[in-house]
RNA sequence: GAGCGCGUAGCUCAAUCGGUAGAGCAUCUGACUUUUAAUCAGGGGGUCGUGGGUUCGAGUCCCACCGCGCUCACCA
């Protein structure tokens, strides 16, 4: 498959990544450009919110649809803006040290301390760890920070410009306001000398030519005049980004849909500017597992950390890919669904065309260089793709978190595998036990057995024990029928080839084993269970049913 | 009030350019170590929310309506 193929795929493509890389071609032909802006925007108020995960791993979808049918003639960059300059409105539930904080409401993010201790500032810490999670992805992204960008007087230029075109942009912002608001609206906030605060202030006047404002301490009425550049003043939310916009030229910058009346209107502003607002589209929100939207001063739905601790980057962002159009419910019970999701269009990619490949999300996620499959060679039946679901399965009738019981399973199943030369399925292994480990364990009900199922558990116990250590998964099995069969309760006359000398044994026997030492309804095939668990596991597992310590935890 | 999204199998959801409606789970049947599923094979289950329109052909495009939900209108 050619180069041209791809190319020629690449033009019709409907997948949307494409889609919105064609408004970006036209974008460029209209204006002639040499380079391509793209931004993603980060409020350093509270820890890294999956949502900004998702806007950086959709942008660079777009941004590799771009670079492929441009053929890479024009250069781009990514920009992860952090608008850390912003006041501090209220203090974050979820950090320590909350009344040092308090003390700093209203100051720029940058200039509150870092509760956690480790930084310069709040701000830095939140950066860093944005940061941070950016860059073990690997995203190719240049960062930037507000503060620094507003005192380097890279944006003074464009705030002159502003404050020169200030009636015009009231003009814009006035009319979305409620009048009381409207009467005290300044599009510049100037930050106080003295106490730090961003001052929400109404102007008093102001010099366009000078660059200054005019205002006044509502708790002093002292009368400060404030230059707008420089750092010593910064912007309304809406006419910031305008601002930046306007400033940093850029060409494309996607949103969530709770922004849809902000990017109206910092579009009009940029106008008025003199400039083209960005390319873009709005996206759906998150929702948790109550329908409600993710936000991080709610703390609800998932953090990156949380979805990294039972699934890979690369599963998040498949789930970054998929119809960003759409809300989708963002909770632990998707993982698994999206982790095999990924797993399986990872395996179809090497068979389709270019067409299909291109709708692939595995293309997507991967920047066109999806890797191959891990699969297992089992036997005869050849290649086999090991599932989260599977994973999880056999974690559960394991009943174990220990990533070398699984291991054990999975050797069984296809004897040469080992982590060290699985190592994507070794890192799967762990998250499906981690999953196992916190949702599914909690979940298991254990039932305390009656005095005959007690009875045949300590039968059970002592028939191991006799057995010798390496008793293989069928002795051991035997050795369980010949238990059962010896208990009435558990006679099953009608299996197949029982006779009444030698009666069969009723599933009644393995359920029982199940619920009262797996804490479930369904389980492993027991023999084999205990080959792989371990005769003396087995044992202690019992001893503690039978002290009812199972049914307590 | 303004702007969106979603209605497809019992459940959760797919369905690329408009081309015979699919998957997973659940359920049922069968095979297998004398019975257990981490196995395999197969079956049933649908008026694609409703009504129009375009088309040779509509889950898909257009219009209207119904239902559910979200967002914005203070801040970002």
């Amino acid at each position: 498959m050619s180069q041209a193929a791809l190319r020629e795929a690449a033009e019709v493509s409907k997948a949307w990544p494409f889609e919105e890389a064609r408004k970006l071609i036209q974008r460029v032909k209209r204006t002639g450009q040499k380079s391509v802006l793209f931004e993603t925007g980060y409020g350093p108020s509270g820890l890294p919110h999956i949502g900004t995960f998702g806007e950086v791993a959709r942008t660079t979808m777009v941004r590799h649809a771009f670079r492929v049918l441009t053929d890479d003639a024009i250069a781009t960059r990514l920009l992860a803006f952090s608008d850390d300059m912003d006041g501090l409105r209220k203090t974050p539930d979820n950090i320590p040290n909350r009344e040092r904080i308090q003390a700093n409401l209203g100051k720029p993010l940058t200039e509150v301390p870092d509760p956690f201790g480790e930084f310069d500032s709040f701000a830095a810490h939140n950066n860093a760890r944005l940061r941070g999670f950016l860059d073990s992805f690997g995203f190719d992204y240049e960062f930037a920070s507000s503060t620094a960008y507003y005192k380097s007087g890279r944006f003074d230029a464009a705030l002159l410009h502003m404050l020169e075109r200030f009636d015009a942009v009231q003009k814009i912002m006035l009319p979305s306001l409620r009048e009381e608001r409207a009467a005290t609206y300044s599009p510049f906030l100037p930050i106080h000398p003295r106490t730090r605060i961003v001052m929400q202030v109404p102007l008093a006047g102001y010099d366009a030519e000078a660059g200054t404002i005019r205002w006044r301490d509502p708790a002093t009425d002292e009368e400060f005049e404030t230059p707008v550049t420089g750092g010593a003043c910064k912007l309304q939310w809406k006419p910031d980004w305008a601002m930046r916009w306007y400033a940093l030229g850029v060409d494309y910058e996607m949103s969530g849909k709770d922004l849809i009346d902000s990017v109206k209107l910092s579009s009009q502003i940029v106008r008025a500017l003199g400039g083209t607002p960005p390319d873009g589209f709005n996206y759906e929100l998150f929702l948790d597992e109550k329908g409600q939207k993710i936000s991080k001063s709610k703390g609800n739905g998932l953090t990156i950390d949380e979805w990294l601790t039972y699934a890979s980057p690369e599963s998040l962002s498949l789930f970054m890919y998929q119809r960003p159009s759409a809300a989708k419910r963002l909770y632990f019970d998707v993982i698994p669904r999206t982790v095999d999701d990924y797993l399986g269009f990872l395996e179809t990619y090497p068979r389709q065309e270019w067409k299909e490949r291109l709708g692939n999300p595995a293309w997507h996620i991967h920047s066109g260089e999806p890797p191959a499959a891990e699969t297992l060679e089992h036997g005869a039946e050849g290649q086999t793709t090991v599932s989260f679901a599977m994973l999880l399965n056999l974690a559960a009738v394991a009943n174990s978190d220990s990533p070398a019981v699984l291991w054990g399973f999975l050797r069984r199943y296809a004897p040469s595998a080992t982590p060290e030369t699985y190592p994507r399925l070794d890192r799967l292994v762990r998250y499906a036990v981690a999953y196992f480990r916190d949702f599914v364990a909690p979940k298991k009900r254990y039932r305390a057995g009656d005095e005959i199922e007690r009875a045949a558990l300590e039968s059970v116990s002592a028939k191991l024990a006799a057995l010798p250590a390496g008793a293989s998964a069928e002795e051991i099995q035997h050795a369980l029928y010949d238990i059962g069969r010896a208990i009435p309760r558990y006679q099953d006359l009608n299996a197949k080839g029982a006779t009444p000398e030698r009666p069969g044994v009723s599933s009644e026997f393995f359920a029982m084993l199940y619920a009262v030492l797996l804490g479930d309804e369904r389980g492993p095939r027991f023999g084999s269970f205990v080959a792989l668990y371990g005769i003396e596991e087995t044992r202690a597992l019992i001893a503690k049913a039978l002290k009812g310590e199972l049914v307590a935890a």
